[in-house]
DNA sequence: ATTGATATCAAGAATTATTCTAAATAAAAA
DNA sequence: TTTTTATTTAGAATAATTCTTGATATCAAT
């Protein structure tokens, strides 16, 4: 169900060719996903808006609100929360947590160590099935961190 | 700094007794951890609003939002964040993660197995500090999972 | 107890992210 | 081409949360 349309991404993703039970590749999706690949710093649905303008001046708001939540649905991006700040929008699909530094707002990707899962510290509810796990960490990112130290040294 | 409140609260949140650095242990403030403390459900600021109200007519939710906000800060409530939904609160301070059923929309606290901790499972870099962590997990509980299997067999 | 300073509360307005609605457009199917 | 269906667009609507402001309550000192 959901294969063809990221094959039709994958595939350059061709404005006449795709569909998929109904799901178009169209020029705005494929805009929208394309905005994700190219800057991979998370961007909310509204940064994701002003980018594509510029490519495509005509796009809307709701457009863009719309094509990622199809790109989401799809599978081919990812949904992030953070707190209660906007989504923001990320199309690596690896399992990955997230990493906020609240000092300059950036938002880094986090791999699963190799051979670890994240289940493994958990004691799951038996018979649960879980579909989505979503980790975020809040802090100060390294950069940050370092200037800190350097320039006020007061903490 | 924060401890002084805790103490305040844990003596039974005499209304006269506690200041903290000019925060004061109020009859509201008091009220909406205790709402916590009796349904540990992990209750929406409106579900807590809710109950205060049949404590207390006079509440307001603006101060509802207000106690727990401080209650927050203060390290006596954790703030729950689920997707896009309304935030939930929770007085389990020890490290925990979230489970929502996406049935019966329940929230269910998930321990730390013995011996484990979070950060072994991710490649953390080099140079951060982690000052919060929030997982989350969305799924079928066992309840609704047994349930699913036994009316419709259709999966 | 009275006073003055400060913290908190309460009501409603304002904000913000997101979703919804409805009409226009574009693409696919017939 | 005609018909059907999906998508886009603009703007209205919604929902959670925050902000503003004046009223109350508490505190600290007199
Ligand atoms: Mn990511
Ligand atoms: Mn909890
Ligand atoms: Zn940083
Ligand atoms: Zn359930």
């Amino acid at each position: 169900m959901v294969s063809k349309l990221r094959q039709d991404i994958a595939a350059k993703g061709e404005s006449g060719g795709g569909a998929l039970g109904g799901l178009r590749m169209t020029k705005q999706r494929k805009l929208v996903y394309d905005v994700l690949l190219d800057e991979r710093d998370h961007p909310t649905a509204t940064e994701v808006y002003m980018r594509s303008k510029q490519r495509m001046s005509s796009i809307s708001l709701a457009t863009v609100y719309n094509c990622l939540e199809t790109l989401s649905a799809a599978g081919l991006v990812k949904q992030v929360n953070v707190g209660r700040d906007a989504s923001r929008y990320c199309p690596n699909l690896a399992q990955h947590a997230h990493f906020i530094c609240v000092k300059c707002e950036q938002v880094l990707d986090i791999d699963l160590k190799n051979d670890k899962e994240v289940e493994s510290v958990w004691e799951l509810p038996e018979g649960a099935r879980i579909d989505q796990l979503e980790v975020a960490m809040k802090g100060v990112c390294p950069d940050c961190n370092a200037a800190e130290k350097e320039v006020g040294g007061n903490g």
